[in-house]
DNA sequence: TTAATTGCAAACATTTTGCAGGTTC
DNA sequence: GAACCTGCAAAATGTTTGCAATTAA
């Protein structure tokens, strides 16, 4: 399909990571690619943002938005609802869930091999599954 | 604990069910405990207001937002956080999951009976399971 | 009559959009 | 040079808040 587990483990190749899911490489798609693969953490909009302009990358607001989104369509990242006011997105597209802790708004992976889900139930009629989102909410104990 | 099972089954106690879970029932949330109710159906805080006025009900939208907020908040309903644009509220507050139709937005229930989960993983250190919430999303056939 | 609730409008935060100017192939 | 991308500011959501007026115990 595409060389992407490779790639992944070598973020300096961003670009050739980027033209691998059809997204034209730009300057500041660069810089935002660079900012969650090098982390590898999720995040959201404004707090890529805010680590990109720390930085002195020049990249606005807008930008920042509209490109999570595009890499979020291409397949690149993975976007997770967890949190009614914002959006988090996850560098890591493989097979895996999420604790979220209510408290911190921390997010954190669970590998999908610590998390089975015993037989998906069939989707309702006339659609197909998507994608499947479990996510733990946990609280800071007392 | 409390005769929630035997309530829900009586929408016509919306002030017993109320007093219940320790909310004092006024004209405005019984009116919006009875469109969750009698409808059973999840609905961002938009439909059960225009649901309201539609029905000739005088509430303002602040109290809507608010009193849907109360509700979830004293454990009478679920807030199901799936689209990144709104929260919807589920009456149904017993153990279940969902489907959510990304084209539609329409949200159906999943039978807790229906989806196990193998042996849940450990939450992090310092922290303790609040929920867990399995979304499959699912997108019309072809 | 004191505390709690409501409604309105204004405030907020996140995200999207229109469009002029820049960049890339 | 044609298509695409970026930045800015303004707009669009959904939701929250401040406060005066109203209602409930």
């Amino acid at each position: 399909m595409n060389t992407s587990e490779t790639i992944r483990q070598i973020p300096e190749d961003l670009t050739g990571l980027l033209q691998s899911y059809r997204i034209q490489p730009t300057v500041q798609r660069l810089q935002i690619a660079a900012v969650l693969f090098q982390r590898r953490e999720h995040m959201s909009a404004d707090q890529v943002l805010d680590n990109l302009q720390a930085a002195g990358g020049r990249v606005s607001k807008a930008t920042v938005y509209n490109t999570l989104g595009l890499f979020a369509r291409r397949g690149l990242i993975r976007e997770v609802i967890v949190d009614p006011a914002r959006v988090y997105y996850d560098p890591n597209t493989s097979e895996h869930h999420h604790f979220y802790n209510l408290d911190t708004g921390e997010l954190m992976d669970i590998d999908a091999d610590d998390l089975r889900l015993q037989a998906l139930p069939k989707p309702p009629k006339g659609t197909v599954t998507a994608g499947v989102d479990v996510i733990i909410r946990v609280r800071n104990e007392s």
